[in-house]
DNA sequence: ATTCATCCATGCATTTCTGCATATCCCTGA
DNA sequence: TCAGGGATATGCAGAAATGCATGGATGAAT
């Protein structure tokens, strides 16, 4: 009658990821025993959760019921940490700090310094990812991020506004401001495919050269001369060998938040954080609009 | 970072409890166990949980809030035997049953035994509990209750309509044929423990000799003549050395249903009972009502 | 004040669990 | 048809968790 709870942390892990070797290593440890623990499951349980086929396990409705539950367990603890780690008023410890790569790159050195001076018991993780962290599951503590709201369920500051517009080479520039009614070569982002109407109507001779999916690889290709690529003020003024592009005004572009889920803000590292981060960015705004 | 669920339940318990040894026996461990759980649980998330003190273990503020959410992950634990137990098409293992003693002792013997005949191999287990257990944690399968619905997230079906009049030894019911006005000794329900008004009117000369806090011990205390209880027409009925009582019209008393949790009322085993239960109340139904 | 019951901490022997190494199975592609 | 990769089972030794017994402390009742 009393079924070990990590029995169900085994099964859910297998049902999420459909094999026995996948699973142990997403709950750390070995696949022997994440067998054992689904057999342990099925027997306290008396259903049979899986089918055991040759390319790997596939739950049964009674695992699937069985997942189903153990993930509102896991949300649950989840919860549970976050409420641990936001009445936490230790300034030592792990803090991760999730950012897009280009912004730890230009711009959020000096924080991150600044941070670890202030704090040197603080570890600093920081997971440059350009998918987005689930901040509910503890992926990250806190997140800098690009876009219009901190987002559905989280928590936010905005640090600044951002604009947008061209960079290239300086000869690239010098030739815009010549001639500018000639070619110019654009690099596109894979996301934004087309052009806006506005940089046609003031460069009738544009056309798209690349497309890329990496804005690091175009960034690249634009200080090699390759052609004109948009983005964010700040990334384009930070990149050595690029200038910006002649007539074009910038825009607005999506702004920068710091992000946390609601149950973490009040911590003391998220705190200290953000008393390095909010006035950073407000003295930097310059770098970041027009 | 990675916590074993099972220590959370050790602090849960511990919480509930207030002891190592009431929690152990609570999660039927050694209660050293739990000491060791509790300890891994604060070593891994790096609070104190619990004061340690003389009389038991006091939560701290992170101990309580680790107890709060891993009683949801217990109470989503729950869900997940339920929908399991729901979805059991087997006439085999066990099934719990709960019903108030008196009717158990009084009407429901028979159920039990026709069931026990047509699934010889479902261990059949009675709680015959004056409290309400509680479905939803399965401290019980099935109930047959005494009420006017079936209850918040129960379902349930009404078995029979009841009727309650006034039951008393053949001579104290010869006594008030006989003179309706003289003296009459009622022994009445802790919980009720007032006489209706119906009741002072038919028999002006009532007054109440003993309040009972238990209806087994009323009832027999009724067949010692020592007075008149109100009891069901069922009870009253079956108890022998008693009669029903001249001139009190039965009243209208709350329904005999059989109820269980939506989740687990698809099973086999319920609905077996079910099908041997209802029309056996059916049948019944003039035991029941005037 | 003393006894008693209750509770917690700790050391030790045992049971249980875990990880590794090996064997087996199945599907896929040459 | 046969080799190869990926997946699951199984035997065994080491690691970890558990239960028991002992000892000490505290508070309630006599």
């Amino acid at each position: 009658m009393n079924i070990h709870w990590d029995d169900y942390r085994a099964v859910l892990a297998v049902v999420r990821k459909r094999t026995l070797s996948a699973a142990a290593e997403d709950i750390c440890v070995n696949y022997t025993t994440v067998a054992r623990r689904v057999a342990r499951a099925e027997a306290a349980t008396g259903e049979v959760l899986f089918e055991r086929l040759a390319e790997g396990y596939r739950p049964t409705e009674a695992g699937q019921l069985v997942a189903q539950h153990a993930a509102q367990m896991e949300s649950a603890e989840h919860a549970m940490l976050r409420g641990l780690s936001g009445r936490d008023t230790r300034l030592e410890g792990e803090l991760t700090l999730t950012a897009p790569q280009l912004l730890i790159a230009h711009g959020l050195a000096p924080v991150l310094d600044e941070f670890s001076k202030q704090h040197p018991s603080v570890t600093l993780r920081i997971r440059a990812a350009n998918e987005i962290l689930d901040l509910n599951r503890r992926e990250a503590d806190i997140a800098i991020r690009i876009s219009h709201n901190p987002g559905d369920t989280l928590k936010g500051l905005r640090l600044t506004a951002q604009h947008v517009t061209g960079f290239a080479s300086p000869d690239w520039a010098a030739r815009m401001a010549d001639d500018p009614m000639g070619a110019v070569d654009w690099l596109v982002y894979e996301k934004r495919p087309e052009l806006p109407e506005y940089v046609r109507k003031t460069y009738p001779g544009s056309r798209i050269r690349m497309r890329f999916d990496d804005m690091v690889a175009m960034s690249s290709a634009a200080q090699s001369g390759l052609g004109v690529v948009r983005m964010p003020m700040f990334l384009g003024r930070s990149l050595p060998g690029l200038v910006q592009v002649p007539l074009l005004p910038p825009k607005p572009y999506a702004d920068i938040w710091v992000v946390a889920h609601p149950d973490v803000w009040p911590s003391a590292k998220l705190e200290a954080f953000r008393a390095i981060t909010v006035p950073h960015f407000r003295e930097r705004r310059p770098m970041f609009v027009a």
